[in-house]
DNA sequence: AAATATCTGTGAAATTTTTCACAAAAACAG
DNA sequence: CTGTTTTTGTGAAAAATTTCACAGATATTT
């Protein structure tokens, strides 16, 4: 397949966040550009990924597009099989959390050094010491993993992860990873983002 | 100022984070580039943004650069206020985050339409009633806010929070928010990330 | 202090991304 | 069915970003 230019990967997933709220029947490149912010033709460029080809008159019919956007970003019907590691107070937040249930990816594992976490916490899926990480992770054929754990223990962490063949890396701390270059790693701490706006808005 | 290119804001403010848990002395564009994996022309242009002539021999000096990148960044000294709308699950482990603590964002206020959660919750900074949401922004002058609400009231509160001229926020919703050009949007949603490093892998 | 080695800062080239502009496709009206 | 309107899809131009390559600056060695 073709490759995907950056930032229109990122564009396409959002676009595809946007409709699973829009009540819309179709959507011109016009419209979506007003809602979105970038310009029409960037819209059309981006949706022509996606090989839709429906031609011109009336825009997109919203439900094929996200179906669309969907099948390109999530590989769509593929499972894919993510865990959490560290359970802390922000591990447990996302322990039950509803946000991927009509997604196709699904928490399948929680890791906690503490054994007394794993034992007493509650949760639909198996919740192991992190002394079994590498194992799990390599029988389940995990791809992805969520970090909530400490700061300090942020980099070593990520090195197991890294390891044991982990293709991507939610990272939920302040801390920069230091990763090999196949592995992704998606940047979702508070501090950071707040610096992101802070530098949007004034420089 | 000259306006500092999208893509460099985002990985000066990624250098920044990076060098706050980094121990060594001096650090040279070519050990930058191992570390995150950029190429070290790159990292030299992106660091003359900075206006640092340190010129040729060693590197740049570790606690130099990072300061040069605070004071780009954050605008150091001045203190940017921040509120936290939304005290659910997410909103509560943010409430108390110690993230924050050395940066110059503060959060000054939080918001939930459950009274009885402003009511019983406790934090080191007021909680109120949405209904005094715009009201607190503006005299307070809130220039950030950290989006905690259940799905379906993010754009409505993103509406809200722009009619009084919040800045930029933090969206922790799976929702896109649909948003006045001037207000910048850094989405932290667990689906988006996880949806992004797809995109990265597989694209 | 001269020679050597290392490294930055930056024009200029190369590449990537976005915008422009318009032909062709679809919808619709009379 | 013909003309009018709307809108897509996409070459080609423009703009933005990254890489190349090297002069000049700093450190180090002999």
């Amino acid at each position: 397949m073709k490759p995907i230019p950056e930032p229109s990967k990122r564009r396409l997933v959002l676009m595809e966040r946007l409709l699973s709220g829009c009540s819309e029947e179709t959507l011109s490149s016009t419209q979506l550009a007003k809602l979105t912010g970038w310009s029409a033709a960037l819209i059309r460029r981006d949706i022509s990924l996606l090989d839709l080809h429906v031609g011109g008159g009336n825009g997109y019919r919203t439900s094929e597009l996200q179906e669309a956007l969907k099948r390109l970003l999530a590989d769509s019907a593929v499972e894919k099989k993510c865990c959490l590691v560290g359970l802390g107070r922000m591990g447990q937040v996302l322990l039950d959390t509803a946000e991927l249930d009509r997604s196709s990816f699904t928490l399948v594992a929680g890791f906690d050094s503490s054994v007394n976490r794993t034992e007493v916490l509650h949760s639909t899926f198996p919740l192991h010491p992190t002394t079994l990480l590498e194992q799990v992770i390599e029988s389940e054929g995990i791809e992805y993993a969520i970090l909530t754990v400490p700061e300090a223990e942020a980099q070593p962490m990520a090195e197991r992860l890294c390891a044991c063949g982990i293709k991507g890396i939610v990272n939920y701390t302040p801390q920069m990873l230091i990763v090999p270059p196949k592995v992704v790693v998606e940047n979702l701490s508070l501090l950071t983002a707040l610096e992101l706006l802070n530098a949007g808005t004034s420089l």
